[in-house]
DNA sequence: GTATGATTAAAACGTTCGTTTGAATTCTGG
DNA sequence: CCAGAATTCAAACGAACGTTTTAATCATAC
């Protein structure tokens, strides 16, 4: 348990489901493509969903912008809501995916970089309507500080839950707290005060590059 | 390049590094010994500064409690300030802490917990009294969101990067800003109003377990 | 110089990896 | 019932893994 892609062995996972070793490579010819599959299964419908939820409220919005609150909660409430409808198995494609988004394998990346173009460019746009004031630079840097936050938490490789006095109780509870906790954290980050060191004027001209110290 | 524990081979590391396969076992005994030394290195005094620097804090405060913002920058500042110190080897390192935060393997996370386990201890006391009015559970729950977004963000392996069309400029630049952006992120969620279904009075008797829906 | 210990080099150790093979077995349509 | 396809099975494939071994090389002190 708990060995990421390249520690778990196909004998390790064919022996688990109780199949054969060849039974596999028969059904889908690679440990790269069994492994996709597997992320397709769910991944995909998740983000569909996603897209789903997001039409709806930009639907009934008519053409006015979205709150914050509204897009992170279409993003990652409906992941947290999915996991919990599905029980055990929803929790361990949380682990799953959050796991996978921290593997370095190429081909990993590659695959969750084309399921989740969609998707984040959507959400992307909502957020820089819903945001106008704040430069997309910053906006998509806090979204990335969100995602991290959340694929950590869910993925349960939690340094600080083996030092941590932590409650060991039942997951369904956990996940049920997970998400208004995090959905108010990722909240007050995304509408924190810009840091001093960046232009607080919409789509400012200028980056950090263009702001160096002098050599 | 970018392989995970499982995924760099001995035979990787000691080409790369120019030396004979053998002299990796020589030196260090073992692949675990290895990558235990190389953490070691500099996460040990990088954990040392941060409770040199808690320290300096609290003498400077008399016994009064510090500011959520300077014990989050004491934090993750100094991580971040240590690694702009090093240039590319502190960038490497970034990259190093931020995956090995996610790694499953079990001695890495023994590794992690044994060395994190009184700087932790510290920081969170610090925020127990930075923030009274918020309990204890609801911190450590945000001490895990930070540490999330800080290490998803330094590991370098994002998701949200490879759809984006991104700056590649260099990473100096890149690096310095991250500091201000990630500061004010962490603080704005830190600080975050409670979610409502959390008892916004100090320590609680119960916690999510106590008030689940009845059978 | 040469003996002694530390380090390196090349080769091989046994094991496990992902994958393939080819014969058995099960399923399916006529 | 039975031909033929689909699937499972045990076994083996070559490659790569971490590690060990053995000999060669280097450094250092007498």
């Amino acid at each position: 348990m708990a060995c990421g892609y390249e520690g778990a062995s196909m004998r390790q996972i064919t022996g688990d489901a109780g199949v054969n070793l060849a039974a596999g490579h028969y059904h889908f010819g690679s440990k790269e493509a069994l492994f996709e599959a597997v992320l397709n299964r769910r991944l995909h419908v998740l983000n569909q969903e996603r897209l789903r939820v997001l039409d709806g409220l930009e639907a009934k919005a008519n053409g006015a912008a979205l709150k914050p609150s509204q897009i992170l909660d279409a993003f990652f409430g409906t992941l947290l809501r999915m996991a919990i409808a599905h029980g055990d198995r929803g929790q361990t494609f949380l682990r799953l995916i959050g796991r996978t988004f921290t593997e370095p394998a190429e081909f990993i990346r590659t695959v969750l970089s084309e399921e989740f173009a969609d998707v984040l460019e959507r959400y992307k746009a909502a957020l820089f309507r819903a945001l106008p004031e704040v430069p997309k630079e910053e906006i998509i840097w806090r979204f990335h500080f969100m995602l991290g936050a959340t694929s950590y938490t869910i993925a349960g490789t939690d340094t600080l839950r083996l030092v941590t006095d932590w409650q060991t109780g039942a997951a369904d509870d956990d996940l049920e707290c997970l998400l208004p906790r995090l959905m108010s954290f990722l909240l007050g980050g995304l509408r924190a005060p810009l840091p001093a060191t960046a232009s607080p004027v919409p789509q400012p001209r200028g980056n950090c590059r263009t702001r160096r110290k002098k050599p």
